[in-house]
RNA sequence: GGCGGGUUGGCGGAGAGGUUACGCAGCGGAUUGCAAAUCCGUGAAGACCGGUUCGAUUCCGGUACCCGCCUCCA
């Protein structure tokens, strides 16, 4: 069986990863917060964890990883969204409308992710709810979880808020590299009333009637961030599990919270083993923010053409914990590639999964500390072998049927020729004739036009002495080939 | 201010204490009416300074520069 190796967070080594119960990886990944559509540094964990968890079930089998995703669904900018709604006169209740805004937001989530090639989350190969866990769905198991925290001193309630006693656990800041004290020194700690401490954190805050609430003990509130992902882990994977992703921003304060509050509130269990994060994303060398004008979602890359392949093969170039740049360049370059296997691999059927063999160097590179860099390169040399190129390929999420089709389409639209779209075949044979001709008369001018005409197309021309091949480029447009008809 | 990460050939981007990364671009050639595509071949690197070593781009230390986090952003 392939040692897969895991640069660890916790330990800051490059570890042999090894399950707690092989029949039964689990992982656990924190998801989006439900308020707009995901952008695409969003996209990164997504496609990160995605294919570490091909390769578990690679390697353990599909029946036996569990992989949990969860959706914030509590927050403010989804509040406020649906605050804006009522006030611009939407009907229904502020719950009703919230509902509404987190049901569209993951329906859009799930649309995006899928066109980027992400395999839903599952419990043990089952994809169901559970393995993308609401929060507002285990309210009762944080309140529990509160109540636990504040009954061993953990935790503490005062004015309608619930707060976590930083101080009480000692190993407070070792995730991040921090120490309690250095974060006082420096730093821009809200500092409030009812805080013991400006390091405390929420577990639970009250609501004003403008926004959602649950009953509690401490009455009408909500919870706050950090206790959703341990309440929700807890439930699902236990108290320990394998390992626990996100991107770096998260690993403090959320992931330091995280396990503060789970090893205070389950004392016999150690949480996650193997935290993984990914490096950030960035858009031709600088951060993506509103402000600076190059904050795109998922969806605007999608709309612009862009085929979720490409997207996510862009993403696949650059190891998950190296800052990664979204750049115009890579994105051609990853569009090229993945043309160029299509051509080679569109008329094969793809093995059935129960008979395909993934190729070894390709496992390898991913066992090693996932470097999909590397796995694209063993892919790029299984390109003499188009029935190995594809079924790796997909594999890793590449080349689906989706994309496949779409190719076909293009392709088999204009080699067959048929009614309105242009009859490729015959342009072909135009064009040969022409040729032929022109080599006698030494008089070009007419090939040369015909050629112009299908290249400004989008047509990628080949001459040679045994005929004319024409190949529809990806920026092909049907439309400007009427004129030749 | 505190903590962490990075700096590889024209560009992107890996691995390895000594042996070709790879892709794109370039250059030379084959092919072509000219191209494109394809095929063959090929030059080019390791921010700076020091240390360890027979030998470092790869390990250690320092300097410079860049980036991230410290603000419920993945």
């Amino acid at each position: 069986m392939v040692t897969i190796r895991l640069t660890n967070s916790k330990t800051r080594k490059k570890e042999d990863f090894v399950p707690i119960d092989a029949k039964n990886v689990r992982m656990y990944v924190c998801g989006p917060t439900v308020y707009d559509r995901a952008h695409l540094g969003n996209a990164r964990p997504v496609i990160v964890f995605d294919t570490l968890y091909r390769l578990l079930r690679h390697v353990y089998g599909a029946d036996h990883v569990t992989y949990v995703r969860n959706f914030t669904d509590v927050d403010d900018k989804i509040n406020a969204e649906a605050l804006r709604r009522q006030k611009a006169g939407a009907p229904g209740t502020l719950e009703e409308l919230i509902h509404q805004r987190t049901e569209e937001t993951i329906a859009w989530y799930h649309a995006d992710m899928d066109a980027l090639g992400a395999l839903r989350p599952s419990i043990k190969g089952v994809v169901s709810e559970n393995a993308e866990p609401r929060a507002t769905e285990f309210i009762t198991q944080m309140i529990a979880m509160i109540d636990g925290l504040i009954a061993s001193d953990h935790a503490y309630a005062k004015d309608g808020h619930v707060l976590f006693r930083v101080r009480s656990y000692k190993d407070y800041g070792k995730l991040s590299g921090r120490s309690v004290d250095d974060m006082i020194a420096g730093a821009r700690v809200e500092v409030a009333p009812f805080k013991e401490d400006p390091m405390d954190f929420v577990l639970w805050k009250p609501s004003s009637d403008e926004e959602p609430g649950w009953s509690s003990p401490w009455g009408r509130g909500r919870p706050g961030w950090h206790i959703e992902c341990s309440a929700m882990a807890h439930e699902l994977l236990g108290q320990s599990f394998d390992i626990h992703g996100g991107g770096l921003d998260l690993q403090f304060p959320h992931h330091e919270n995280e396990i503060a509050q789970s090893a205070c509130a389950h004392p016999h269990g150690d949480f996650a083993h193997y935290w993984l994060h990914n490096e950030m994303l960035q858009v031709e060398g600088k951060k993506m923010s509103k402000s600076l004008g190059n904050f795109f979602t998922v969806r605007d890359l999608l709309d612009q053409g862009i085929p979720g392949e490409v997207i996510r093969f862009v993403f696949l170039m650059t190891h998950y914990r190296s800052p990664m740049d979204w750049t115009e360049a890579k994105r051609k370059d990853a569009d090229r590639t993945l043309a160029n296997w299509h051509l080679q691999t569109w008329e094969l059927d793809p093995t059935p999964a129960e008979e395909f063999v993934a190729d070894r160097s390709l496992v390898e590179a991913l066992a090693e500390d996932l470097n999909t860099h590397m796995a694209l390169v063993r892919l790029r040399a299984l390109q003499d072998q188009p029935q190995a190129l594809l079924d790796n390929a997909r594999w890793l999420g590449l080349l689906p049927d989706s994309e496949r089709q779409r190719f076909r389409n293009s392709w088999l639209s204009l080699s067959a020729g048929s009614g309105s779209s242009p009859d490729f075949a015959e342009l072909a044979q135009r064009l040969d004739h022409l040729r032929k001709q022109a080599i006698d008369s030494k008089d070009f001018s007419a090939v040369d036009a015909l050629k112009s005409a299908l290249i400004a197309a989008g047509v990628e021309v080949r001459m040679s002495k045994s005929g004319v091949e024409l190949v529809p480029g990806s920026d092909f447009d049907p439309a400007k080939l009427e004129a030749l008809q």
